[in-house]
Formats: structure tokens, C-alpha cells, sequence
DNA sequence: TTTTTTGTTCTTTTTCATAGAAACATGATT
DNA sequence: AATCATGTTTCTATGAAAAAGAACAAAAAA
């Protein structure tokens, strides 16, 4: 997105605002379908095909094989597993939980 | 993405993974950084500005209004429109909460 | 140390959302 | 009824971003 530069402190506004909107849904049903309102179609498909590919490469799968398991690049796995690689991922630790949890 | 939404099998299996993952995200400052974690940041703006939109629909601004503030075209309006209009948009419904709580 | 496997980065290609520019619909105002 | 403002939809062209494929780097295994 390129938005005249004046327009930045709305947006900032409204970035913060959306994050406590999200904070604040309270149950599944409503969150599954704000998301679908909020995202476009490709836009969910890809946020919860990068967080399968996050999983896999959680469990140890090689980049390679999920690289083959889904017909897609090498590259693209890079970006999650970078996100994985930080200490401090919020990813990292929910995925720790889940498993913890499961 | 181009993996179609099933109603079984794995991906669907994460789709509800990562709508159960966001409702468990107590705080904003974990829900801000996981949103920047599994979006991209073209992602995230549009998400933003699509939000920005519908509160300006929301409060009565006409569409080419909006279309002229963001220079945007009308086309790209549409779409939070339909939104607004279905009367059981969730979105609407944090809108008028959001109101009524500020 | 050489070979093999795995991970990362680079360049090119493809894809997808959007702009722009209408046309058409609807509804309000006169 | 005629006019004007607004909303909706369609079309092609364009540009930004994501992805592919290949090259490169690093690490592990032999």
C-alpha cells in the first residue's frame, strides 16, 4: 500500500485500533467469520497455508520436503522459518503451547 | 492461495488452528507482533486500510469521498460496502461497539 | 576432505489487486 | 418528470508483490 504521507497517523490509528479489535473477540465463531470479512480470500488461504508451513517446519520437517509435500518453492518456506529462527517469535511459543496443550 | 478451502483434511484442520490461535492471544502487544509474524506487510496495510474504510462508510462518508481523501478508485470501495450492508456483519457490530465504548 | 543434504539468496516470471474510465442503477431533490 | 448525487459493476492495462527456478552457502555425513 503507497498512502499519501498526511493520511499516516489515521492509519497508525486504525492499525492499533484493529489489533484491539481482534484482542477483544471472545469466541471462534465470530473470529472465523470477522476474518473472512477483514481478508480477502487469498489473503486467509495464505495467512493459514504459512501457518500449516510454520508447523511443519516446527516439527522438523526439512524445507525440502514440505518444498515437495506441497509443490511450492524452497523460497517461500524461507520467510516462516525465518520467523521460527527469532528467540523472541510469538509464533514459536504458540505453537509450544499448542503442543503443550494438545 | 490456490488451496481450495476443504471442509476436512489438513488445511482446514490449521484454518481453525490459527482462528482458535488468535482467540487465545490475550494481549495487544502479542496479538500486534503475531499479526506482523504471519502476514505480510502489504498484507497487514491492506487489512488496516480496509478497516479504515469501513469506519468511514460506517460514519456516513460517501464513497467518492472516500475515493477521493485516499485517492482510490470507487471499485476498491465496494467491497467494505457489501460487508456493511449484510446486517449480520460482525464487522458492523464492533463498529457499534466500538462506539458505544468510546 | 569430499560428497551430500539442507538452507538461503538472487534473478526472472507470473499473478493478482487496483486504477482508471466508463456505463448503468438507484434514490433524493427540484 | 427531470436533474443531480451517489452507489454498483464491468472492462482493460498496469504495477507491486509473491513465487518459481536456479545459483549459491552452509552444514552434516561419508
Amino acid at each position: 500500500m503507497f498512502l499519501p504521507i498526511e493520511t499516516t497517523g489515521v492509519i497508525m490509528q486504525s492499525y492499533n485500533e484493529i489489533v484491539k479489535v481482534f484482542c477483544h473477540i471472545g469466541n471462534e465463531k465470530d473470529m472465523k467469520q470477522f476474518m473472512r470479512e477483514v481478508l480477502t480470500e487469498s489473503e486467509l488461504d495464505a495467512l493459514v497455508f504459512r501457518w500449516r508451513l510454520m508447523k511443519d517446519l516446527y516439527h522438523g520437517e526439512t524445507q525440502r520436503s514440505i518444498a515437495n509435500k506441497y509443490h511450492i518453492s524452497l523460497c517461500k518456506i524461507t520467510r516462516g522459518s525465518k520467523i521460527l529462527k527469532n528467540k523472541d517469535s510469538i509464533s514459536l511459543k504458540l505453537l509450544k503451547k499448542q503442543e503443550t496443550d494438545t
